[in-house]
DNA sequence: CTAAATGCTCACATCGATGTCAGGGGCAAG
DNA sequence: CTTGCCCCTGACATCGATGTGAGCATTTAG
C-alpha cells in the first residue's frame, strides 16, 4: 500500500508518517518512481509508534528501544533494556501524577457540585 | 513570602510563577515597590497548578476550571462543572493510553529478555 | 554605606510533533 | 492527451510552558 492508505488505516498524517520514517521508526520500500509503498505489517509498527509517542516518548527514545529488534545485537539488546525499563519508570511516575490530578479534579468537582446544591436549595 | 521563597517550596521557577500569574492561575499582592508577596496558602495553590500542567491540561482551561471558585457565580459554577467533566474524561482517556503503552513496553521487555536469555545460552 | 542577593519587566529562544504551502513528478481513466 | 488524484522534497509555521539574558530597582547582610 502507499501511504495515503497506512495513513488511512492507522489515522496518522502521511506527514507523520514520513516523519517517523525519517526519525528512523518506520522503514519503506520505494518504487522505481520514489513512492514509499508499505506492507500490512507496517499498520502495527505504525500504531505501536503512536501509542508510545501519544505516551510522552519522545521519538529519539523510541528510536533507541524500538528497532533493536531489527538488527539485534547483544550489546544493543543490553542498552535497550536499560532504556526501556527506565522509560517505564517514566511512564508510571506519569500515570501516578494523572491519576492523582484526576483525583483533585473529582476533589474540584464534588466542591462544585456542593455549591451548585445549596444554591439550589435556596441559601444565599 | 517573596516569589523566590514560592519558587523554593514548590519547584516551581520563578519564571512559571510568573507566568502562572500572568494567566490568571495564581494572585500576588505587591509591595509598594512592585515585589509580589504570597501567603502559606498559595505554596498548595502552586501544588495543585502544577498538577494539572503536568497532566497537560493547558492554562486556559485550568482558568475556566480552577478560579471560578475564587468569584463564584451559579452560571460560572455550570460552565465549569462542564469542563471539568469534560476534562475528566480527557484525564481517563490519557491514563488509558499510557496504561496501555505501559503494558505494550512490558512485552517489549519481556522479549528482549527472552532474547538476551537464549543467548546467554549459547544459542547462534 | 556598600556589596551581594533578590526582584521587576520585556523580549527572544527552545523543544517536538505536526500543519501547511510551494513546486514538481507519477499514474490511471476518460 | 488531459484531467484528477496521489506522491515527493523542502521549508517555514505552530503551540505552550519554560529558559535565558539584558537592564534596572530594591532589599538585606556585613
Amino acid at each position: 500500500m502507499r501511504i495515503g492508505e497506512l495513513s488511512a488505516r492507522t489515522g496518522a498524517s502521511r506527514r507523520s508518517l514520513r516523519y517517523y520514517e525519517e526519525q528512523g521508526l518506520l522503514v519503506s520500500s520505494r518504487s522505481p518512481s520514489g513512492q514509499r509503498h508499505y506492507k500490512d505489517e507496517h499498520v502495527q509498527r505504525v500504531r505501536l509508534v503512536q501509542a508510545f509517542l501519544a505516551a510522552g516518548v519522545s521519538s529519539g527514545t523510541l528510536v533507541e528501544m524500538v528497532p533493536c529488534m531489527a538488527e539485534p545485537s547483544e550489546d544493543r539488546a543490553r542498552q535497550a533494556l536499560e532504556i526501556m525499563e527506565c522509560e517505564r519508570a517514566r511512564l508510571s511516575e506519569d500515570i501516578d501524577g494523572l491519576v492523582a490530578a484526576r483525583d483533585a479534579l473529582d476533589h474540584l468537582i464534588e466542591d462544585n457540585r456542593a455549591y451548585l446544591t445549596r444554591s439550589a436549595d435556596g441559601e444565599v
